[in-house]
DNA sequence: GCCGTTTTCGGCCCGACTGTTTTCAGTCG
């Protein structure tokens, strides 16, 4: 059984006991839920080493959900779980996804009406059975068909690099008031998850009224969900959700740290205020009723004792404890590339010329930038095969002699055969400066097979950097069945770079696989994997990955100059 | 049901907004 299934079953399971009013326990439940979630090892695997008792090292396993744990691992059911489902058998996850509908509701729709999963709900809401309950009215009926609608129309969570010029146009025009002193894009946005659910931004003004009726007559807004005096919740045209809070200056620190989340790292942040006789909320730091710290994020980390944590690393992974200890890392910053070592171009199936893309790479500030078209295997593309390649070195040959500021690399994609050799000769890859490899065809080999086929390719002495290393498409297509342990030690072995693909679709490797990379020594590069040279600028993307991954400037090189960047690649 | 540089028992984050009610429960983040 998956962590997410486990996940998942829990998850419910707080649903139920929430609905049975238990106290507490349910939020032990939907930390565990969390903390599967969040857990690379597979749960399974971790019984198997130490049983119960290694199942009770997980963050919020004690005994009891250990033991369920275990159940579920032996004998693939929980009786726990299923005479909860007994007792109230309804669609509880499914109805609880309705915006507006909690646990509560789900029982009180069960009892009076018989509402067991979302289908029920909507057509007693049409018939007007709703508005009639106690507790219920008219408004209630409309908004939960509202809330069904948006459910049905997708699944709610958009990829970073579409929701970041969207919010940033919100933000620019919020700002432009003239009530408006201060405006900041918090929430996953700020701290770079690679799907944002809702946008969150936040504002400073002394009238915020004024702000509110702004932001909910934008065009875009086609419902308004909630508005108050200080926080107001729309949909947008596309889908997405946004929130706007608006809060005086002296409370904008202890907002942008609220606002910004994740929730897990805010619940462990005023645990901390708490046992330090304070209370932390979205106003400030308080002792007692006076603030002692909330202009700015620094101020209040400062008063519970740790150091300033980057955005990024807020989602209660070890960020705290690394920084009371003054452990936290020394994150790669946005500025630090000094190349770019994947970009396609017109030669393949790139849309811009060698020249277009080298020429936007320094408009950027890069140093050095590898060409790596598309190989002969990857046909659909027009791949090169030897000959081609060849070409193309003295093309580049020319391009660096009329150049001035920056170099260009010699560069290939080349692809992993099915058998895990490569599809261009080593005579020919021992020409390039830069030799990335990737798989580009039979995603769905066997784990042992796909695992064993990248790493006979990683052993080639010619190969430096392995692209993309699990091949997922965000939202598209899964990653392909690797074990990415095995991976990440024989990177280690051989010397094989692996890459953080930063194209916004990609993200790949992703944050976790980045630490693990780290913790194993392996040394790292951010690639836009640009086709145009409208995307040379995703590297900023790849950087917030790393970052995510506890990435420091050391562990990604291509942050070093050229000559020291082409020593950290295999000697061929 | 979990957890412990104040605890193995007694705590468990905090506040805004809505709808349906006259003081609050439910939901959300």
């Amino acid at each position: 059984m998956r962590n997410a299934e486990l996940a998942q079953i829990f998850r419910e399971i707080a649903l139920y006991l929430e609905m049975k009013e238990e106290p507490f326990k349910p939020r032990a439940y939907d930390k565990v839920a969390y903390a599967l979630e969040a857990l690379e090892e597979p749960v399974a695997e971790i019984y198997q080493r130490g049983g119960v008792k290694a199942l009770r090292t997980i963050p919020g396993v004690g005994q009891a959900i250990a033991e369920k744990i275990e159940e579920m691992i032996r004998t693939g059911r929980l009786r726990y779980y299923e005479e909860l489902r007994k007792e109230i058998p309804v669609d509880v996850r499914g109805l609880t996804a309705i915006e507006g509908v909690g646990p509560k509701s789900v029982k009180l729709l069960y009892e009076k009406l018989g509402i067991k999963k979302v289908a029920d709900l909507e057509q007693a809401a049409r018939a007007g059975k709703i508005r009639k309950l106690a507790h219920f009215g008219e408004k209630m009926e409309q908004k939960i068909l509202k809330g069904i609608g948006f459910l049905k129309q997708g699944s709610g969570r958009f990829p970073l690099g579409a929701v970041l010029p969207l919010i940033g146009e919100i933000e620019q025009r919020l700002r432009g008031l003239p009530e408006v002193e201060e405006v900041v894009v918090a929430g996953s946005t700020r701290r770079r998850r690679e799907t944002i659910g809702d946008a969150d931004v936040l504002a400073i003004s002394r009238r915020p009224e004024k702000v509110m009726d702004f932001f909910v007559s934008m065009a875009e807004v086609t419902h308004v969900q909630g508005r108050g005096k200080t926080k107001s919740t729309v949909k947008l045209k596309n889908g997405m959700g946004v929130d706007l809070r608006v809060v005086p200056k002296e409370s904008f620190g202890a907002a942008l740290n609220y606002f910004t989340g994740s929730k897990d790292h805010n619940v462990a942040l005023r645990r901390i205020a708490q046992e330090k006789g304070l209370k932390l909320n979205e106003y400030g730091l308080f002792r007692g009723s006076k603030r002692i710290a909330g202009k700015s994020e620094e101020e209040i980390y400062k008063a519970l004792g740790l150091c300033f944590i980057p955005p990024e690393l807020r989602e209660n992974q070890g960020e705290i404890e690394a920084a009371k200890k003054g452990e936290l890392p020394d994150l790669v910053g946005y500025q630090d590339l000094r190349g770019d070592l994947q970009t396609q171009t017109t030669w393949t199936d790139g849309a811009n010329s060698i020249e277009e893309m080298v020429e936007e790479a320094k408009r950027l500030g890069l140093e050095y930038i590898a060409i790596t078209d598309h190989t002969k295997g990857l046909a659909m593309t027009g791949g090169s095969d030897e000959k081609k390649l060849l070409k193309q070195m003295g093309e580049i040959d020319r391009i660096n002699r009329s150049l001035k500021g920056i170099t260009v690399l010699k560069g290939a994609e080349v692809n992993i055969n099915k058998d895990g050799s490569l599809d261009i000769q080593d005579e020919v890859l021992a020409r390039l400066d830069v030799v990335g490899i990737a798989v580009h065809s039979h995603f769905n080999l066997p784990r042992r097979e796909m695992t064993e086929r990248i790493i006979k390719a990683m052993r080639n002495p010619h190969a430096d950097i392995l692209f993309h290393p699990t091949g997922r498409v965000i939202q598209r297509r899964e990653p392909y069945d690797v074990d990415m342990d095995t991976i990440i030690r024989t990177a280690k072995e051989t010397g094989t770079v692996l890459e953080i693909d930063a194209y916004p679709d990609r993200l790949d490797l992703k944050d976790e696989h980045i630490r693990k990379a780290i913790e194993a020594g392996v040394k790292l590069v951010i690639d836009s994997d640009a086709h145009s040279v409208n995307h040379v600028r995703f590297l900023e993307f790849g950087v917030a990955q790393a970052r995510r991954g506890w990435a420091e400037k050391k562990d990604v090189i291509n942050t070093r100059p050229l000559k020291e960047f082409l020593k950290c690649l295999k000697q061929a």
